[in-house]
DNA sequence: TTATTATTTGTTAATGATTATCATTAGTTT
DNA sequence: AAACTAATGATAATCATTAACAAATAATAA
């Protein structure tokens, strides 16, 4: 934990950015709750947990930020908020998603499953690959099993 | 394109929805402008040049309803609004999308190229897949040449 | 240290996309 | 025609996000 705030605080200072006590605050909020997809609301109400004092706007300020230094991806699953979701240590890519149509649950595939498809697009398409974004919308296995239990 | 309006018609009289100028002319829009990505208040603006009269709201219920028919596929490209992408005809899977990252073009790839990537999550993740989300950002063919051109 | 300048923050208001409400219209069924 | 239902258009409401701005904090210069 305090290694990979160690980590984010360099990658802010490279671009000269502080890590204030609020963008720390943020930081370990985002670092405790990694499974989950937050919204900014989310992640502003657990951050006051910490820091009673800080407002929406630095928060969304602060997300925004660790945007653009690659620490967190922005990502949508369609209602009407954005989620924000922390990087793998070290992934080249953004990890993909399994989003369950019946309960909701969002599982987390950090296997990068698109090696061939990248390659393909780059030879038979002619564009050059910086990132992708996988959603996979299904059945989860809990809900096959509820089902199949109730047939 | 009166083909496809007559299956698409057939298709909402399946769940005796009927469609009415309004809708129709919505439909018009989106087979026009296949190529094109639009967001509700573009899809209103090409709509109103059909039928003046339409209000902003029939176009988004139009637009929610021809989702639930799975006519069209709701997407969000990260910038603040919702757009709507028709169908291809008879496809069981929502083609996939280049975004390039410097000029904003947008490609689609019609081809599936997830069945293996898919075979792989039923098998090893136990997840039953009925549908995808997936999008490709980077640099697009074009803009490529033109920073060659420019180094 | 003190003065100056640049960053960052919290509060609040504004924006903009989407949704809800509701009276009106069009279409169907008796 | 009367009664009922579905769909529409205008408008207001909602809600996430952004902008504005004055106050606080940190960095830098004098
Ligand atoms: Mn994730
Ligand atoms: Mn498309
Ligand atoms: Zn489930
Ligand atoms: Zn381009």
């Amino acid at each position: 934990m305090e290694h990979r705030i160690e980590r984010i605080k360099k990658q802010l200072h490279a671009q000269s950015y502080k890590l204030t006590p609020q963008r720390e605050a943020t930081v370990r909020v985002l670092l405790e709750r990694e499974e989950d997809h937050l919204s900014a609301e989310d992640i502003y109400l657990l951050v006051k947990e910490k820091a009673p004092e800080i407002g929406l706007a630095t928060v969304y300020r602060t997300l925004e930020l660790l945007s653009e230094l690659k620490v967190v991806d922005k990502i949508n699953f369609g209602d009407g908020v954005s989620r924000y979701d922390l990087r793998k240590e070290g992934a080249a890519h953004f990890h993909h998603h399994l989003v369950c149509m019946e309960c909701g649950a969002v599982e987390e595939i950090v296997e990068d499953l698109l090696e061939d498809v990248e390659k393909k697009i780059e030879d038979e398409w002619q564009f050059q690959v910086k990132d992708h974004r996988l959603t996979f919308h299904g059945i989860c296995r809990k809900c096959q099993q509820k089902n199949n239990a109730n047939n």
